[in-house]
DNA sequence: GGTGAAATCTGCATTCT
DNA sequence: AGAATGCAGATTTCACC
């Protein structure tokens, strides 16, 4: 694994922005030609510092306009317990993200609906039959100020 | 604003998974020729119903190997307070989301940082020099089980 | 809305430095 | 390690169904 240099993470600044960028372009903007700008980028994905390419999609537009925080205690800790509630919440289409947290919740996820009706059944035909949930406190999303998914790779 | 018919959705769907997809590649996947599909995915771009194509990183590889909630009441909420602060906290690069959320707290935050040393500056440095902040709890990441961008789109 | 072919541009392997 | 070359293959436009 070899360290990543300024100009490696100039080219992940550009390419976490913008995937779709030639390493023509590329080259242009760092100064170099397309081959030193290709190998990088070879590098990096055989590293797994790039670990995939995602076209994000408006949620608006598909249906999934409202997004929840979903806060869970559960009735105990053991491996067992842990390991299948979490198995079961990500196969969950509605389940975007899902966190094992330290703090007064053991888990925190984020759920895409499409409203308030739809995390209704959510809730009821999915979340609740894992039974092994102690205490559970959803809050919504009213506004998504930022939702990034490029680090800052203060150069 | 044309609606998105099974097709659209088929290629939606393959690149939320994959944006280095070609349109040939995708053609045979969906059974259609290569200039049906790149009209398509022309006509989305356009729509914004793809809105960007991103490279997702390694966090670990990168130093931001902890992830935070950020959970945050403020001390009042007239508008200006809530505009400034939301206007503050996203041009903060530790701060990777940022939601106005109903319920018991104002905003959630997700931090991602180097290590709790770092989390504490951004606390002392950043959050906490707003001055309107009432009440702040922090949650940390032990196990991200899940991230994910890509929506299902049941077809 | 769809297709197929032509033109242009990129990706990627090879070779040279 | 990076630059130059060249071919294969991709994107994009266009004429046509």
């Amino acid at each position: 694994m070899t360290k990543l240099d300024a100009l490696d993470l100039k080219i992940l600044d550009l390419l976490q922005k913008d995937a779709r960028l030639t390493n023509k372009e590329i080259g242009l903007r760092v100064h170099k030609s397309i081959t030193a700008v290709y190998e990088r980028i070879k590098r990096m994905e055989d590293q797994g510092v790039i670990k995939r390419y995602v076209a994000i999609l408006d949620p608006n537009q598909l249906n999934r306009q409202l997004n929840a925080f979903t806060h869970i205690q559960l009735k105990d800790h053991s491996k067992q317990v842990l390991f299948d509630f979490e198995k079961t919440v990500v196969a969950y289409d509605e389940v975007m993200e899902c966190y094992h947290m330290s703090g007064s919740y053991d888990f925190i996820l984020k759920i895409s609906v499409s409203d308030l009706s739809a995390y209704h059944d959510f809730l009821i035909n999915k979340l609740f039959t894992t039974a092994v949930i102690g205490h559970l406190e959803s809050t919504f999303v009213m506004r998504e100020a930022k939702m990034d998914t490029a680090f800052n790779l203060d150069m």
